[in-house]
DNA sequence: ACATAATATTAGCCAAGGCTAAATTTATTC
DNA sequence: GAATAAATTTAGCCTTGGCTAATATTATGT
């Protein structure tokens, strides 16, 4: 009923500054430019919505913190990011850096309970013997074949399966 | 180089047309408005960008059918939204609506070689015999356990999709 | 065939969330 | 402590993709 609603862009301005913060304590509007690859006048203006959401103490010129309120869903949202960037990674075999740009699109518009299932299955996965250790390789085998007779991406290079571009 | 770049709002009406199409040869708008769950005005602004992307044969007042390339961009929207969707029923235990509601979401956004190994992973384990039948089960269980003690969602169910303002 | 209902279209508005250019404020350097 | 550089903010524009209200067209029932 209250709630608010939390935009895509506005969670993602959370966990930026979230991150940014774990390194330096605070927040500078550049450093978020830098992280979320936009200009400055988006990041001020993105600051000030923030700010109205209770999500972040900011005054023009000065450096940017989380408030509680903005802690508790920044976590929220590195939650889901780091369980679905897990997901990919250990369970479909995508390389970090293209995991990590996916589970951040993903984080947004997945409902929170079905997040939560990928999430336990990764940790299924990885703790169950019911499938010994042989399980991951063979899909990638399986994965990589499959590829191979796939016209699906234009895919540049896919020379060795991993890390395409 | 060329390709024009599809938005995620074409995407889904080339898909709604091309599902309104299987059962009734043609599309009026107001069927894609309901499959949708959008306006009139809104279908007609749509029906003239893909028209002009070459995707729809269409004049106003008139049917709407898919050209040989709208056909094809369709096509590939619906196999990822069914192999998605396959992912999350067979794989998560996801149940079958909100299966689909997902897959729709993720279709958009989600690089092509990295569906390919979502769809991959679901045949893979369907196939293999590494792990029995009981795999499936028990993760349910596993993932039911998990569940219990998580505030997760609401879920309010949002009944389909688009337009929840 | 004509009145009414149903569909479509047009016109124009709105919000989100980017952007550039210009102005302002803060930092740095001699 | 000026002068310049760097960072930030303001102002205002743009695009996407919805929406409503009003208009126009097509279909239907008698």
């Amino acid at each position: 009923m209250t709630e608010a609603m939390i935009s895509e862009s506005v969670e993602d301005y959370l966990e930026a500054i979230f991150q940014i913060n774990q390194q330096q304590q605070v927040s500078r509007p550049k450093d978020i430019c830098k992280m979320l690859n936009v200009t400055a006048p988006s990041v001020t203006k993105a600051l000030k919505l923030l700010a109205q959401l209770g999500f972040v103490n900011y005054a023009p010129f000065g450096m940017v913190t989380l408030t509680p309120a903005g802690e508790k869903a920044a976590k929220d949202v590195v939650h889901r990011h780091e369980g679905l960037s897990s997901f990919l990674v250990n369970v479909l075999g995508v390389d970090e850096k293209r995991a990590s740009e996916t589970a951040c699109k993903m984080e947004h518009i997945i409902a929170p309970d079905i997040i939560e299932r990928f999430i336990s299955y990764s940790k299924f996965v990885q703790n169950s013997d019911l499938c010994g250790p042989e399980f991951f390789k063979k899909f990638l085998k399986f994965a990589s074949r499959k590829n191979a007779s796939t016209k699906s991406t234009k895919s540049k290079s896919s020379k060795s399966s991993r890390k395409e571009q």
